[in-house]
DNA sequence: ATGATATACTTAAGGACATTGAATATCAAA
DNA sequence: TTTGATATTCAATGTCCTTAAGTATATCAT
């Protein structure tokens, strides 16, 4: 057709400097997965955004209540922003919202009954998704993949969190 | 902390499903890379938007005018979205904008030599970022990470545009 | 206690983008 | 010329981001 759609980068015999195709391969990945997964989140049967999805995954992980800073760092949103995520998760009853007994200041946050269901439909669709996404790949590769996977997720979270402390400090 | 994070090393051999463990793993560096990158991107130095910056890069791994439509398509956004992104860009000075000659319904984008410095920019200090994410990784491991990486990069686009399509179609 | 500070969180205002549906302009034919 | 398809924009609405200001509540020094 109107040609301009090669994707340019299947053949070349990478010149050395895994790196750089390291780094555009993460790149296109986020952006593609994320993408995949808004599909994925906005039908009917689920209607929740990413943000809204990473916060209650995050409690379900915890089990427990949270504090809204502690739930913001953790899920790398700044307080502001996770006030009206939580409003809305709330509205659609997947979390509760309660003070803190001894100091009151504090917003404790806790995912309900239905946000676990909600949640683990979510994973269940999701993994069909994963299945299409991961299908040419063999058992060794996927332990590999796996275990190289977590490495670079530490070193993300290392980077993250300098950038988020003081750029000035 | 920011803990609950725990993968839980598994004691014995394949009864685990790692297929989960990936579906987790990507999930969370999607977001942190994501995050990592507006970071980035937000400084003043640069201050452009992540779809933004996806558009741009298409548009110079491209070299040439690009259709709207096809600009739509390659950066997985809506047509409506994208007029937006191709506006704020077109402000910022980073593409132009003209007609088709012989349809004029269609409206070409090209990238600027401003844009394509602004872009090279980017990728340096990406880069470094990306360094220190890497930074644990060996020889061995970053060249079979970046193999797996680009057959789940195919993967994805396989099932994004298979739902992009008709839902109902 | 009183007043000053620190904290935990919300609110407010403005920008970017997503979705949906309607509007516009152009082309291509019947 | 009317009709219909195509290419893009516009308009309305909602979510989320950032920054700055505002409201409670807690804590500490006096």
């Amino acid at each position: 057709m109107t040609s301009a759609h090669q994707t340019s980068q299947a053949g070349r015999a990478t010149e050395r400097i895994p790196l750089e195709e390291i780094e555009r391969a993460i790149m296109q990945i986020s952006w593609l997965a994320q993408r995949q997964f808004m599909q994925l989140l906005d039908e009917d049967r689920f209607r929740v955004t990413l943000p809204q999805f990473y916060t209650l995954i995050y409690l379900q992980q915890a089990g427990e209540e949270c504090k809204m800073s502690d739930l913001a760092d953790s899920t790398h949103q700044s307080a502001a922003s996770l006030t009206g995520v939580v409003d809305r998760l709330a509205e659609k009853l997947l979390v509760d919202r309660t003070r803190h007994k001894r100091d009151r200041r504090q917003v404790m946050v806790v995912i309900t009954v239905r946000g676990i269901e909600l949640i683990s439909e979510i994973r269940l669709a999701r993994r069909e998704q994963m299945q299409m996404a991961l299908g040419q790949l063999s058992e060794q590769e996927i332990d590999t993949f796996l275990h190289i996977l977590d490495q670079v997720l530490s070193g993300m979270v290392r980077v993250i969190e300098r950038g988020e402390g003081g750029r000035l400090a």
